[in-house]
DNA sequence: AATTTGCGTAACCGAATGGTTATGCATATA
DNA sequence: TATATGCATAACCATTCGGTTACGCAAATT
């Protein structure tokens, strides 16, 4: 199965988990706490986050502390940012979108 | 089912879509080209991004050509950089965050 | 030692996903 | 008018997703 960032942030209750673990880490009852959903539920949730790298598990006793660690996040931005220009109005940001375009136009001639 | 731009870009075929149409807006053949999938597996990914209106379709004659209408990428830019302070090391991204931190805090002292 | 707590995991389920092939309908071309 | 082209869509399929309940284990508490 898939486990890249993109697909981790495509479910909202991860992306709530997310945001929770990133103002304050704590174990995985008090998350759970946070929604309606069964705690199980919310464990499998974790699991998919700490498959790609979004969540670090440190155990203290019986207790898993879960903390967000959000650098994959780069590639995400990293991809979304090159279209900038679609939403916000940044000349710049529209330049550096024609520049990428002109240089990965000359990529794409490619004879069939 | 679920219809948002978190969503759509989960899928690698969609964002290879996206990358595509917004360089040069083309009708769904001159796209399905890029792809070893079948054709209606490329007008089925279409279909999701026109109903999350990243992508749009005007008919001329018989050819439809799609082309990437990007605004809403502006969620997935505004949900991803409070997070900022993760992947780079701008300091007033730290600054941000800790503020809006600061910020919902408060409204997170719930009594249950 | 017995019990409670925090958690993972297995087994199961319905629904969604992402592909396929087959068919048919407009539009363009011969 | 007959044929070719561009496309949507239906029907089907295997796999994945996101949840559930049931269970068990290790650590803490009594």
């Amino acid at each position: 199965m898939r486990r890249d960032v993109f697909q981790a942030i495509a479910d909202p209750t991860r992306r709530d988990i997310i945001d929770l673990l990133a103002r304050n880490p704590q174990n995985l009852n008090s998350l759970a706490d946070n929604f309606t959903i069964s705690r199980p539920a919310i464990s499998k949730q974790i699991k998919i986050l700490t498959q790609c790298g979004l969540v670090t598990i440190t155990r203290q006793g019986r207790e898993h502390y879960c903390s967000a660690n959000l650098k994959k996040f780069g590639e995400v931005a990293g991809w979304i940012e090159k279209y900038q220009v679609f939403w916000n109005n940044k000349l710049d940001a529209l330049g550096d979108f024609l520049e990428n375009e002109a240089e990965t136009e000359k990529l794409a001639n490619k004879t069939p």
